[in-house]
DNA sequence: GTATTTTATGCATAATTATGCTATGATAAA
DNA sequence: TTTATCATAGCATAATTATGCATAAAATAC
């Protein structure tokens, strides 16, 4: 295979996925209510494709349509992306950035790295564990709220096994 | 005004309300991948709407309509985190603002959308109720500590009327 | 090299969803 | 009471979205 054939290929490939990253970019900016509309953003930013393509890849990013309260729509990013949460994610980020793990009563304390609470705040939030009532995070500190000590005591054993 | 009209206007009312809450209800244990589908589980249940209903409660509800690994779709609750306020001069702060309350024990946890935790927390506060010893907030995440458990629930039961 | 499979996309159209108009019944006002 | 206003929902249809089929180009296999 030739050089260009190669550069082609990549460009071909590329192409594809800047325009979904173009896609992404105009309904984070600004509100798209139709595909349409997205077809016309994207002949203005460059990308020339038809509805159809634009439905696929709005398929591929999983956006979704939603109401605005007003009652009109607009386009978002799933939420429920970020739910894709894998355990293999959590554990590499919960086994960096947490120190100690404690608890009383129904609260457990997760003592992180300074800086890094709020990012395995997050991720904990992401796996959506049973028996967690809410979580509040500082700079360093997570509190957890769990139903009862019981399930406080269950979390911190399953956070210590992961460390 | 007849007692018989009151309790129609009431029926009537509930009708929408409970077949919203069936179609929630619907969506969050089963694949539904259209409206027409839901159409058909909705007249099993014993609610005879069209589609054009179906519509407007998904308007309504904020469902939205998100595509399947697999490739076919499947409507959800959006997790969406509306901070467009100032679109909507109906809701207050609070209703703008809040996810989900709970408590466990002598805490209330009032989730809210990220970054509207600080200023719900500010209206909370301000507001003075009793039993309320002290609140923290984070991004997204309030934390109420009552005096006791009674006081956590009551709090909480005020809280999800106003919701 | 050629053949085969895969990927991206357009076109036409099917499938799905949203909405203007209207009717009906409830609520509020006069 | 009578009239006006408001909310719900059906019907028909417009608007929007998804997809089967075809094509081209690229990746892979032979």
């Amino acid at each position: 295979m030739k050089v260009k054939e190669i550069a082609n290929a990549k460009d071909a490939n590329n192409l594809k996925v800047t325009r979904q990253e173009a896609i992404i970019n105009l309904i984070e900016n600004e509100h798209v209510g139709t595909q349409n509309e997205l077809l016309k953003r994207l002949e203005e930013a460059g990308f020339a494709v038809t509805q159809a393509t634009i439905s696929r890849d709005i398929r591929e990013l999983r956006l979704v349509k939603v109401a605005n309260p007003g009652g009109s729509y607009h386009y978002e990013i799933s939420k429920s992306n970020d739910n894709s949460l894998d355990s293999n994610k959590f554990y590499s980020i919960f086994t960096a950035g947490v120190n100690k793990v404690d608890y009383a009563n129904n609260l457990v304390v997760v003592k992180c790295f300074t800086g890094l609470a709020q990012a395995v705040c997050a991720t904990m939030d992401g796996m959506d564990w049973p028996g967690i009532v809410g979580t509040v995070s500082g700079d360093d500190t997570i509190l957890v709220v769990m139903r009862d000590e019981y399930c406080a005591m269950e979390l911190v054993q399953k956070l210590k096994e992961i460390r």
